[in-house]
DNA sequence: GCGTCATATTGACGCAGGTCAAGATCGTGG
DNA sequence: CCACGATCTTGACCTGCGTCAATATGACGC
């Protein structure tokens, strides 16, 4: 799939400045004066948007730009020589991708769109030599960098101990926390990914997965259908989640503006 | 224990400046011109060093500074309200340690010697403030929470979909592969944590790690007796490692003839 | 409407690895 | 040199979850 498509001219340049971007609050942007927002939004890219299974890069490929997610979602995954994939994440809007390859300039691991899906390119270079020139960015991209860390750390917790239950409990509250903080419902949501996609993630059977389901359904914790998911029952699905590790840390960032 | 001894004063201050460090082309100094270097010595503090099960921070604790290793090793974990720990990582000389505070401020995991460790201390509002100044400190700080955040992601692989046995493998291999890059051998080394360590770490009961660990005696892979080990046939560890996902990039510096 | 394909659910069964328990071995202090 | 506690090994048993297999429920095209 290497032709590129020619029809991007009828598309006219997508302007949606950083400024006016509902997710700058938890993006590159955050923290950074208006004046200089505009310097990141000079650096930046709106690509066309991205067709379900499409892919926005793959691994192997040389790294020269980081991704930030505007709408839909992605999966990250690597995949072994055997040919199976292990996904390493699911990407939100508002969401760094990328961020793995800046270490050798290669990308570790391919990203593919689970449903329509628009991002922001932001090329490295650029990225870098801004970032010298304005430290409030160079800041919060440590930050976010830092953050994704405390993210694996927290899905390796979850895979080394926990059970099946309580990985999906998890996993659901994660998703509920991000759904919160880009201002959806964090109740009421879709599940983008396949339940095959969800079993991967979570170093679990297809099957597994959905037995779980049905068995937190049955419990009255969440009504599942398909892709749709409405929590009843936080705090009991909170319980279920066994150590709420995630929630601690992911509460306390609501009051935080220095 | 704890309290903090005031004999500081008589260890005459270590100087070894980091343009003197055997470790200079793995921790932050890599990419460096020598004059920048000084610069980043002189705000680096090298501190008396911990003994065995000493804590270099604990998880909650604020954060004002990353530690490179110098010499020994530490491990990294969480604790769960419940008081079980999970361990994030293992720390070997020129690594470093506390990237994932940066995001917060807080300590998300608490740091604790295995050995008698010493540590160089790097106080970050001052690395940060360097960093902007020298574009290559810049850059080798990303590269290098970009690696941690890849070393993440093998482990999580490894977690989702590795049997016990692979698990192992790939984490003997691991070690190997470091010790190989600080200059020690790659074959015959001590393990500084105890087999419990290990366990938790790869997601796996004491007993089966014991276990494994004889039945790759048995076969032949290796010699191990209590801490010490000796890889035999690094071409059927990596076998037995299954998909050698960690290998593919970490081999790729080493010039392997096959 | 109907057929086809992808995705999801549910059941039956087996095994990798967890748990419990008993020794073995090491290290350290007296 | 011995004793005691920490660490490690080994065995016997049990269970959570993977695997295999059948069925159900969409989604989409015709």
């Amino acid at each position: 799939m290497s032709s590129e498509t020619k029809t991007v001219v009828s598309l006219k340049r997508i302007k949606v400045a950083c400024g006016d971007c509902s997710l700058n609050t938890l993006c590159l942007p955050l923290g950074m004066a208006s004046d200089d927002l505009g310097r990141l939004d000079a650096i930046i890219e709106r690509k066309r948007p991205l067709a379900r299974a499409e892919h926005l890069y793959h691994c192997g490929e040389r790294f020269d730009a980081i991704y930030a997610v505007r709408s839909g979602s992605l999966k990250t995954y690597a995949t072994s020589e055997h040919g199976e994939e292990q996904i390493l994440g699911f990407h939100l809007p508002g969401e760094l991708v990328g961020l793995d390859a800046i270490a050798d300039g290669v990308h570790p691991l391919s990203a593919q769109a689970l449903e329509t899906t628009s991002v922001c390119e932001i090329p490295f270079d650029k990225l870098e030599s801004l970032s010298v020139q304005l430290p409030s960015l160079q800041r919060q991209l440590l930050r976010l960098m830092s953050h994704e860390i405390q993210d694996d750390q927290k899905t390796m917790t979850a895979l080394a101990q926990k059970s099946a239950e309580e990985r999906l409990a998890a996993f659901l509250i994660s998703l509920s926390t991000r759904f919160r903080q880009r201002g959806f419902s964090p109740t009421r949501f879709n599940l983008s990914m396949s339940r095959g996609d969800i079993a991967n993630y979570l170093g679990l059977a297809l099957e597994t997965v959905s037995r779980v389901f049905t068995r937190l359904h049955n419990d009255g914790l969440l009504r599942v259908e398909r892709k749709s998911v409405e929590l009843l029952d936080q705090d009991r699905l909170y319980a279920y989640a066994g150590t709420p590790c995630t929630t601690a840390s992911q509460l306390q960032n609501s009051r935080h503006s220095s």
